[in-house]
Parts: structure tokens; sequence; C-alpha cells
DNA sequence: CTAAAAACCGCTTGTGCCTCGGTTTTTTAA
DNA sequence: TTAAAAAACCGAGGCACAAGCGGTTTTTAG
């Protein structure tokens, strides 16, 4: 008797290198149809139109990206910014390895923030207090 | 001609569910040899000895455990803490889909941020302020 | 010396991403 | 209207890697 592979991919939201491509460039335009993400990819990682079109469809599927069919060809738009994307990539990473204690996460935050200058503590910081100011106001 | 796959795996310190698991076994216990592992593995997700095995020897050649042989049977430690990991995986993310833009890291704190209570908000100030005070204290 | 336990080895399975060509459908141009 | 061009659609092969396990060899202990 052999057990089934309990489901293999434990972070939701990850994505492959050409997938990640296909996102950089459909954040830097409104919207794109395959042909000109196909264009927009870097030389270097060049792929066939039908590939891309793969790619696009996995993404749609996925919920990252949603498309309308404009005349001859699909329009396809970025339905998570980057900002969010990389949010909810924290919050899984943050998801599988909390262990309950705050200090934890802490603990992370300084390894990350570590590289992180001056001014950019100040600014989060700032946005720590607001955040803090909103809860107050609506909790 | 058939384009050889790039790199898959787009994230470097992804681990699988057993071994996250076996991670989780090593981080409650100073040490421990494969059979131990494997006794303190959750009931749901049994495995067999060499199946636990197979997964230290991969843990081990990721080097986030280490090993020495003491005696009959290789002993086991985590080489690597939680909040480590943790830290290395959120660097990965933030890497993978930094834009250069500071706002766009500060706004997925946020994101990640908003599940957390009052209480921890205040914590992550003061870890900010403490981390400026050290920057000062030692440009 | 012998039996048990562990390491070691190699194979299979499952999943996800990448890759693309061929076929069908749609659009556009003659 | 019809032919050619473009896009969608489909299916299939490839690779990488975690999981899973059994059989064989080595080591240890009795």
């Amino acid at each position: 008797m052999i057990k089934k592979r309990s489901s293999s991919n434990i972070l939701p939201n990850t994505l492959g290198e050409l997938e990640l491509g296909v996102m950089e460039a459909l954040w830097q335009a409104p919207s794109l149809d395959a042909k000109e993400v196909c264009e927009r990819i870097p030389r270097f990682r060049k792929s066939s139109l039908s590939t891309v079109q793969s790619t696009l469809e996995r993404l749609y599927r996925k919920g990252l990206v949603e498309r309308n069919k404009q005349g001859h060809a699909y329009q396809y738009i970025a339905s998570v910014s980057r900002a969010n994307l990389l949010g909810r990539m924290m919050g899984d990473v943050i998801h599988l390895l909390h262990d309950g204690r705050l200090e934890t996460i802490l603990s992370s935050f300084v390894n990350v923030a570590a590289d992180m200058d001056e001014r950019s503590l100040a600014e989060l910081e700032a946005l720590i207090a607001r955040k803090k100011q909103a809860r107050e106001d609506e909790p």
C-alpha cells in the first residue's frame, strides 16, 4: 500500500519564473494582450507565444489576472498589485512558520529590517503610527 | 528543439510539508535521531522510517540540519532557528518582488500588520525605535 | 557470531511549471 | 464572399523536486 502524497506545494501563492515575468509586464501597463506580454518578456527569457498564453491562462485560473475579450484578443489586466502579492506571500510564509509567539515574527522583521536604512525605518515607523490611529478610530 | 526549462523553483528556501514537520520536531528538542523524529511527527502525517530518513538527508544537503554519528545512529540538530528560517524566507519573497521602491515593501508590511493586534503593533514600534537607536550609536 | 537496527541505494509516484506544435475559431483584408 | 492571418484552444512531453518505500549492506550490540 502506497500512501498518497499529501498536497505538495506548501505555499499557496508561489509562482514560477515565467509567471513572475508576465506579472512584471502587466504591472507596467494598464492592460496587454498575449502578444504584447510576449514582446515585453526580457530577451534572455524569451518564450513562444503559446507558452506565454499557457502562462497567462494559469495566472488567470489562479486569480492573479483578469481578462476580457476586447475584439480579437484577450486583454489581460493584473488583478493584484505587486505590493498586494508581496503582502500575500509574506502572510503565507508567516502563517507557515508562526509558532504563536510574537517574538518570532518580530525577530524575523529585524532580520529583514537589517538591510533598511534609517529613512526607511522612519517611514515604517510613521506607517505603524497611522495604522494604530486607524485602529483607534474604528475598532 | 526543446528549450531547457529555466530554473524552476524561484524561491531558494522553500520546503515541503514533511520537511517542515521534521524541522518542527527538531526545533522542540536539542537533538534527535531519525527514529525519534519519526515518533514525533503528528499522527495524521505519519511516514515510514525510510521516508523520514530521506527527508532528513534532503534537509542535511540543504544545510538546514547538522548531524553527527553518535554511536549507532546519526543525531540531527536544527542548524537554523525558526525565526532565522522565517527571516530568510521573507527575505527571499521581498527580493523576488521588490521593485526598488521603498513604498512597495512598506505597503506590504502594512498588509501583514493588518492581522496584528494593537499590542503587536506597539511592540513592533518599540523594536523599530531600538533599531534606530542602535544605528545612531554605531553608524 | 549473530541478530537487530540503522544507513544506504535506487526506484516509483504525484504535482507543478515550462515548452510548444497542431487544430479550430475568429478576425480582417482583398 | 472568400482567403489569409491571427488568436485561442488542446493535448502532450519534458524537467525538477518532494514524498514514499522496500531491499541490501553496514554497523552495533549482545
